[in-house]
RNA sequence: GCUGACGUAGCUCAAUUGGCAGAGCAGCUGACUUGUAAUCAGCAGGCUACCGGUUCGAGUCCGGUCGUCAGCUCCA
């Protein structure tokens, strides 16, 4: 038998028989790495597990518990779940069932409708398909061949897929009866699958485009064993209790009502304390790095948006007022502040001295939402935000644009949430004219300048096309909810477009005049959104600088309430946040609903404390932290107020 | 906007094939005066989201509207 030679990533060489899979390579380096293996890198090319090694190469065994290894492990899954839906219904045309962070998904195109209840049924095949160990054979056809395999099958958009392929032959996987277009890797058999989970199924446009066919697709997830299945799913469900729209009706901070609308919640008092004491810091902060103040109008007339190029990129997303046919004056809400922190700027004339002109507004604004788009806190279509606008030179933008991320920086760890955020870059799409301003050369420009900005700053990034401003290109910070949904919470954008239409101008050093740049920015981005994330991030229970109540002081009897109102008195003068329960209640009862309520800090006063002077302070999570003089939890709570102090304890 | 699921007391949820709308918590009243996560008793609470239809009879079946949830599209 012919010998070759295989090299591992550790430099160490083996030498075994031509034909020998990478499985045998596996088990041959150890039986816990064979049984491990779920695919392999031949030459830094993935391949199956059953792959014959025909000359000497690098190889390289994907393991499960890597990443790649559990997404090939996934993938697998994902066929089989295909599998399984054409076994149990008729005329299913396959789309196309790549993996995601948490799982994978199919999009179908079926004729009848998989109801949530029908995913059971779903799985029980899958489980059967899993029992029969059916091989998982890779295939290779010549183009025509294999269109003409797909074309049989009725499989129209797998033959759309083969159509944009270049490569000569197209891979092909089969299992049993079932065959599907893919690059693979996949497991050998489906047997290896050791536990799987269907999770929901939703409506799923064809490649992603609304005016594509509506398919269906079913989300499941796949783990290595069971347990790690079970405990994923165990924390799905416990993350879901964080979710800031139950959580947040539930603690009484915000409300809906179907009188006053869809994605116009109602901020209770406590909801509106909160995001009251983020607007103050907000603010008191932002003055402290040079911003001005402004508060501009809530609306304005057609003209304004017309300029500003609101009305024909962004039209579909305001409220307009006004019928032009029956000649009324015709206005819109606003859906952003700069058009009109823009008009301020124009109504002098700048000298370069004057620059960076940086303007900042608690700004509300209204944006026309579709129907199926409104979410909690998340999505809504009236929003107060912490906008602003900074007017500069070309020359102070790498400067006020750091200047920006420090003072977002600054914000994130303050609200303790640095390390649950990224950056993404989000680009513009020169597909999508419709969506941008027409200006490609200048998109080119403000889009490098950003980069090198960006990565001068040695930021970590990831990159979004079509997701920038109409107007020009943006980094958002991103974080993602309790259902591991994506949104942007701050975002900072570079505007190459709106100087020139509203014709703004500084006048230089050469008594010339010349184009500034705009940076626009938030600090928090919506107060709306930011109290959602912050619900999901703390699970109710504030840092005591943001809780809307702080305090509760707990008499253990009507005897105590004249020392109560006293206690409560001296740390209300202090601007503390404090209240008494003095309800007919058991001490147990009492604290439970402070408990539930999350409130920090609860001072027990019973008759030992009066005669003391003192206070039993019970810290919300570590309970019971003893008897100390008024005195010294006073200087205790102001200064963790003070200090903002945010760390889950 | 699209796909699917859903809407019963303030909240969480029951109500057999269409046959008298019910419980716990919360609320109110009273008793209890309490030492670190739920004291007891009584009372009250409803045009079953809204509008229309089928039926002797609709919370339940059908149609529409509004709203909610998950996903898609869109987005701060």
């Amino acid at each position: 038998m012919e010998k070759l030679s295989v090299r591992l990533p550790d430099g160490s060489e083996m030498e075994h028989d031509r034909g020998t899979t990478v499985e045998e390579v596996a088990y041959d380096i150890g039986s816990r790495l064979g049984k491990d293996a779920v695919a392999g890198k031949v030459d830094g090319r993935e391949v199956d597990l059953n792959y014959e090694l025909e000359e000497d190469s690098d190889l390289e065994i994907i393991t499960i518990d890597s990443e790649e290894g559990l997404d090939i492990y996934r993938h697998t899954a994902s066929h089989i779940m295909a599998h399984a839906v054409k076994r149990i219904y008729d005329d299913v045309k396959l789309a196309i069932g790549p993996t995601i962070e948490e799982g994978f998904y199919y999009d179908l195109d079926l004729q009848e409708s998989i109801s949530e209840d029908e995913l059971e049924k779903i799985e029980k095949e899958m489980e059967k398909i899993n029992s029969e160990d059916l091989p998982i054979k890779r295939k290779e056809l010549p183009r025509k061949e294999a269109l003409k395999l797909m074309d049989e099958k009725n499989e129209t958009y797998k033959i759309e897929l083969i159509e944009e392929l270049e490569d000569e032959n197209i891979s092909l996987y089969q299992q049993g009866d079932f065959i599907d277009l893919c690059q693979g890797p996949h497991l050998p058999s489906t047997g290896r699958l050791e536990a799987f989970k269907l999770l929901s199924v939703a409506g799923a446009y064809w490649r992603g485009d609304e005016n594509n066919k509506m398919l269906q697709r079913i989300y499941g997830t796949a783990f290595p064993d069971q347990k790690q299945l079970e405990e994923y799913l165990k924390q799905r469900k416990e993350a879901q209790k964080r979710d800031h729209n139950k959580l947040g009706r539930k603690m009484d901070l915000f409300m809906t009502d179907q009188e006053v609308g869809a994605g116009l919640p109602l901020l209770t008092p406590k909801g509106a304390k909160v995001v009251q004491i983020l607007q103050r810091f907000v603010e008191d902060e932002e003055e402290k790095r040079g911003y001005e103040r402004t508060m501009t109008p809530l609306m304005a007339r057609r003209d304004l948006y017309e300029t500003s190029g609101h009305w024909e990129h962004y039209k579909d997303d305001m409220f307009v007022i006004g019928d032009e046919e029956k000649g009324e004056e015709v206005l819109a809400l606003r859906p952003m502040t700069c058009p009109f922190q823009f008009k301020i700027y124009n109504s002098k004339i700048h000298s370069y001295r004057d620059l960076p002109v940086r303007f900042a507004e608690t700004s509300t604004l209204f944006r026309n939402e579709a129907s199926g788009e409104m979410h909690g806190l998340i999505r809504v279509r009236q929003f107060t935000i912490s906008e602003g606008h900074l007017i500069v030179t070309p020359e102070q933008l790498e400067d006020e644009f750091r200047g920006v991320l420090k003072l977002i920086n600054y914000m994130m760890e303050t609200l303790g949430i640095k390390k649950d955020i990224w950056y993404r870059f989000s680009r513009w799409n020169p597909d999508k004219k419709e969506k941008y301003i027409d200006a490609p050369a200048a998109w080119r420009d403000s889009q490098e300048k950003m980069k090198n900005i960006l990565d001068r700053l040695d930021l970590d990034y990831t990159v979004a096309d079509g997701e920038a401003a109409f107007y020009g290109p943006k980094l958002d910070i991103q974080f993602k909810n309790v259902h591991g949904k994506e949104d942007t919470i701050i975002t900072v954008q570079m505007d190459f477009a709106l100087p020139e239409r509203f014709d703004m101008t500084y006048v230089d050093e050469d008594n010339t005049e010349k184009r500034p740049y705009v940076i626009h920015r938030t600090s928090v981005g919506c107060y709306e959104r930011t109290l959602a994330m912050l619900i999901e991030k703390y699970a109710g229970a504030f840092p005591t600088w943001l809780a809307p109540r702080q305090v509760m002081v707990i008499p253990i009897s009507e005897a105590q309430y004249d020392y109560a109102r006293k206690t409560a008195g001296i740390l209300k003068s202090e601007g503390i946040r404090v209240d008494i329960d003095d309800s007919d209640e058991k001490l147990g009862y009492k604290i439970r609903q402070a408990q539930i309520e999350q409130i920090p800090y609860m001072l027990i006063v019973g008759d030992n404390e009066v005669q003391a002077e003192t206070v039993s302070v019970r810290d919300r999570r570590d309970g019971d932290i003893g008897e100390m003089p008024l005195e010294d939890f006073k200087s205790m709570i102001k200064e963790e107020i003070d200090k903002k102090v945010s760390e889950i304890n």
